[in-house]
DNA sequence: AAGGTGAGCAACCGCATGTTC
DNA sequence: TGAACATGCGGTTGCTCACCT
């Protein structure tokens, strides 16, 4: 048995509201409020609509203090700042911008804002394009410091990008908000995660993959070592000294089955790591879905005791989380995204 | 001038959640 | 406690208009 209709869907009349009918329902609601029942508001003054356009139509134009249109740099900026976020909850963005409403912010993202940022990240991506073809010399950005395709400084920024482009492609954002964190490959966030972590704490750091032939590291080495890996770690070099990286040991060795690198580290393997990586992350190419006994090999995972039992635990703990809108501060989460939206753009300026 | 096309936007639809009885 | 109903939300549709050929 499904939902009884809200209304008698052939006696009420559909399309653009006349002035009129604006005038009516403006004028009631003015004097006598909504009642608290929007299904009964129309019959009570005379109009041929359902209760949900009227609810529709009073909130979203009659209602006092609307703005439409007219958006300005820092209401832009106050979007993309949370749809990078929070995604598509449109009527929490519209809790931020006063005289907004969440239809209309929804027609601007996708109908502007959602082409101006991309078009900006288009353009980024182009100019690298450029600039690489450009060099004079010839080198690959494997060897070009300034655009080390290596998973160096500017995997940081890289990686930032993934992210939010995934953000934009996914409506999530688990850079941000940690809740919303499995909606994603968790595999993949969670390395994203420790790799941003690391990569910041070390802001001279390169990253590279390394396989070795070696079963287990130095001495002087495990200091820097969460946990060995007989074969295979990310190594990183910072302009001192090299270390090797609490980044996901045993992530990789998953990932080398994923991506096999017979040799010792050459430029070109780890360049092909690279792609490959990129792939990895972009969800495309290898269509890597790591078997069980991968899943138990990342420490990310191992923190989680992780089950299929418990991933749909988890996926549902997700979902409540990400529905309810009062179980986390949008104000404060606003501040904390705005300024990652804001390197983000700076970080496109300076390209 | 006429037809095609795409952008912008108002409104609708269906589902999820909240509330009431 | 659960069914019925109301409300809220986000995705989608379809209309209008401006621009292009």
């Amino acid at each position: 048995m499904g939902r009884a209709p809200c209304c008698d869907k052939t006696n009420v009349k559909k399309g653009p509201w006349s002035p009129e009918e604006d005038a009516k329902l403006k004028a009631y609601i003015e004097n006598f409020g909504t009642g608290n029942n929007w299904i009964a508001l129309p019959q009570k003054i005379g109009l041929k609509r359902c209760g949900k356009s009227c609810r529709l139509r009073w909130l979203n134009y009659l209602r006092p203090n609307i703005k439409h249109g007219g958006f300005s740099e820092e209401e832009d900026n106050i979007i993309c700042s949370l749809y990078i976020s929070i995604g598509s909850r449109w009527s929490i963005i519209a809790a931020q911008l006063p005289g907004r409403t969440d239809n209309d912010i929804k027609n601007y993202w996708n109908t502007r804002l959602k082409k101006k940022l991309l078009g900006k990240r288009k353009q980024a991506h182009m100019n690298r394009l450029l600039v690489g073809n450009q060099d004079p010399k010839g080198k690959s950005d494997v060897e070009d410091n300034s655009y080390p395709a290596s998973l160096s400084n500017s995997a940081l920024e890289r990686l930032q990008l993934h992210i939010q482009l995934q953000s934009l492609q996914n409506t999530f954002s688990f850079y941000t908000n940690p809740a919303l964190w499995p909606k994603l490959n968790p595999l993949q966030e969670k390395m994203i995660q420790q790799s941003l972590q690391y990569l910041n704490q070390n802001p001279n750091s390169r990253m590279q993959h390394v396989q070795t032939s070696s079963p287990t590291l130095g001495e002087e080495q495990k200091g820097n070592i969460f946990e060995k890996s007989p074969m295979n770690y990310f190594k990183v070099d910072d302009l001192d000294n090299s270390v090797y990286s609490p980044i996901a040991f045993n992530a990789a060795s998953s990932l080398a089955e994923a991506f096999p690198v017979q040799k010792k580290d050459t430029e070109e393997q780890v360049s092909t790591f690279q792609a490959e990586l990129d792939d990895f992350f972009n969800d495309k190419g290898t269509g890597f879905l790591p078997q069980e006994g991968q899943i138990a090999d990342f420490d990310c995972v191992k923190e989680m005791d992780v089950t299929k039992e418990s991933m749909i635990w988890w996926s549902h703990e997700l979902e409540t989380n990400s529905a309810s809108s009062s179980s986390w501060d949008s104000t404060s989460l606003l501040y904390q995204s705005q300024a990652m939206y804001q390197d983000c753009m700076l970080g496109y300026k300076s390209q």
